[in-house]
DNA sequence: CTGTTAGCGCTTTCAA
DNA sequence: TTGAAAGCGCTAACAG
């Protein structure tokens, strides 16, 4: 009477047409406790439902059952090319378990991010991945957790012990360092993005670590990036250069702490004049698509995205088939391409 | 008995706390309803729910009002940077109203295609959003939309009378042959994709009549693009290569039908040495970030992915309301960078 | 091998 | 203003 069920078909209809109880068609239908039925019952059962176009609601069957075969998979922000492939990731993962995704965003919003757990909670996702943590979500993501599976990855959160699928940008940072060190240069500076997320913190660290053990002049730059997008890229661009009085000020090597970040950065530079690498060498970090085709092609870490979610997608399944954890951490790998060269004092 | 439920607080919960029905509970805690309920009783019951952590299962409510206030969103290809600005901007849509995106991808393939819709159904989906569809699709897409509201995107389906959100590609496809008209050029070709998917389909008709209205050749190369992806853009240009005899026989510019395709081809002109534009002039499509820092910077037509999304997203959530459906199509816009010039003979 | 019964958590009549 | 009862479609436990 209340809702137009459309396709209305339901295992009573199945049953009826047959001519046995619904839970026989229930079990007829089910792989899993079909050799509980006898085999002709069976293909009457299977051949009317076929017939009748029967759909099982997995509505129904969740609020039986508990679980709802629905992952919530959180994110900062869909238009970051960045996260794409670890929704990809997580999603074929998923898919050969017979889960469905089901993605929310928080625009790098704490409330927000708030609002979408119990929203992920109330519509009893099994689990949730969360590519979006920030240093100050990570109380509601354990609170979360205590619920159901959490899983972090892509932005790592460091003092958290929920199980985490993520990548050494620790060391990204540091071979960022050691590259720069290698082709001789001296005085370095990182245009970095916001230093809440764990991944540009610990790029950070890596960085200026070595720095120093290298004895390195780093030239710190004290704003950082808001958001690791282009825009952001030119305004630190733009204030380092402030800072330094001008190109000839600029330290000889660069490290943008993502590739938007460093397409940004050379735009301005490259509106001033200031030759890369001649000049300034600049460094990206995630490896985008295309960052080979840009002129010149960007050094850059690759950061394995889709390898990433995928890795997190597994993990869940893992967790949901009641399998322990293991974290995960991938490596990253320098690419080397036309935008570093040594500095220019040497040249 | 059966399964754990872990944040187990139900509606029975917070009523026995308060020493109210159940039904009351229901009642309170909806806004919709609560004024049928006494205000103090109200407040009591507000101030149990808070305080047990109560969060209503929206399961159960989508068993009993047939309505699950999720949307399933098929894509062909999340690896696709075309799709994810769709993706997002149907995200953001939906938001507003509540709804949450379910995510599958039918990677293109027709009877995967056909699972994900009946999978979709099962759960329940209040709608479906498909940025996947190719011809072979459109049937079992309209039975699809006998039983909830269908909205296609993305990928135009010519002959549906489904509601579609799209883009004029027929006219994109026109302005890049006048653009190489204007140009000066007179040979010309183009490298294309799946001639199943719509918008591949439409922007070869549209070339294609214009060339035939301005009288240009169009070398027309029998092979397609499988994928819109940069390996297959490698494959067609050497293709053409092969079938024109070389670099000197290429026609003097080239309408890929979309940007990765287009770096493709980049590839393999810059590989061999022919210069873009000077030798050839070479067009793609969609406009996808960062092409304006290829070398050379792209020409390109503008998609308006994220609006396009953003459209599809609004009338989803209108039909879903109640209200009629208007198609939108969206116009495509050339932008002129470096990758196009008058063609050699002139120079 | 199959039917019966109960119930997942919620909303929605209908009464009181 | 609140309570009682029924039921959304399915599965699980227990009989038979």
């Amino acid at each position: 009477m209340n809702n137009a069920r459309f396709s209305g078909v339901t295992l009573n209809d199945v049953a009826r047409l047959v001519g046995v109880h619904p839970s026989t068609v229930s079990r007829a239908l089910d792989p899993a406790r079909s050799g509980l039925v006898k085999e002709e019952t069976r293909r009457r059962v299977v051949e009317a439902a076929q017939r009748l176009g029967y759909r099982p609601d997995m509505i129904a069957r969740s609020l039986q059952s508990g679980r709802t075969a629905t992952v919530g998979v959180v994110v900062a922000d869909l238009g970051n090319m960045f996260v794409t492939p670890i929704i990809h990731g997580i999603a074929s993962a998923l898919e050969v378990a017979g889960i469905m995704p089901v993605i929310a965003e928080t625009q790098d919003d704490h409330v927000r991010f708030s609002a979408i757990l119990d929203h992920l909670l109330s519509r009893r996702v099994d689990a949730i991945v969360t590519a979006a943590a920030r240093e100050a979500d990570q109380a509601i993501l354990e609170s979360a957790a205590r619920i159901v599976p959490v899983v972090v990855t892509g932005r790592p959160l460091p003092g958290s012990s929920l199980p985490q699928v993520i990548h050494d940008d620790r060391k990204g940072g540091e071979m960022v360092a050691r590259h720069f060190a290698e082709l001789g240069h001296r005085r370095v500076c990182q245009l970095r993005g916001p230093l809440d997320v764990g991944n540009f913190a610990q790029r950070s660290e890596g960085f200026s670590r070595v720095c120093r053990e290298l004895g390195l002049e780093e030239v710190v730059l004290d704003v950082t990036g808001d958001r690791p997008v282009i825009e952001e890229g030119e305004r630190l661009m733009r204030a380092l250069l402030d800072q330094v009085g001008g190109p000839d000020g600029l330290p000889t090597a660069l490290f943008a702490q993502n590739d938007l970040m460093a397409a940004g950065a050379l735009e301005v530079l490259n509106e001033l004049g200031v030759a890369v690498p001649e000049h300034v060498s600049l460094v990206g970090y995630n490896d985008l698509p295309m960052v080979d085709l840009i002129d010149p092609p960007l050094t850059t870490v690759r950061y394995p995205s889709l390898e990433v979610g995928k890795a997190a997608g597994d993990l869940v399944v893992k967790l949901l088939e009641g399998e322990r954890a293991e974290n995960v951490c991938l490596e990253p790998v320098l690419v080397s391409r036309k935008s570093t060269a040594p500095p220019r004092s040497t040249q």
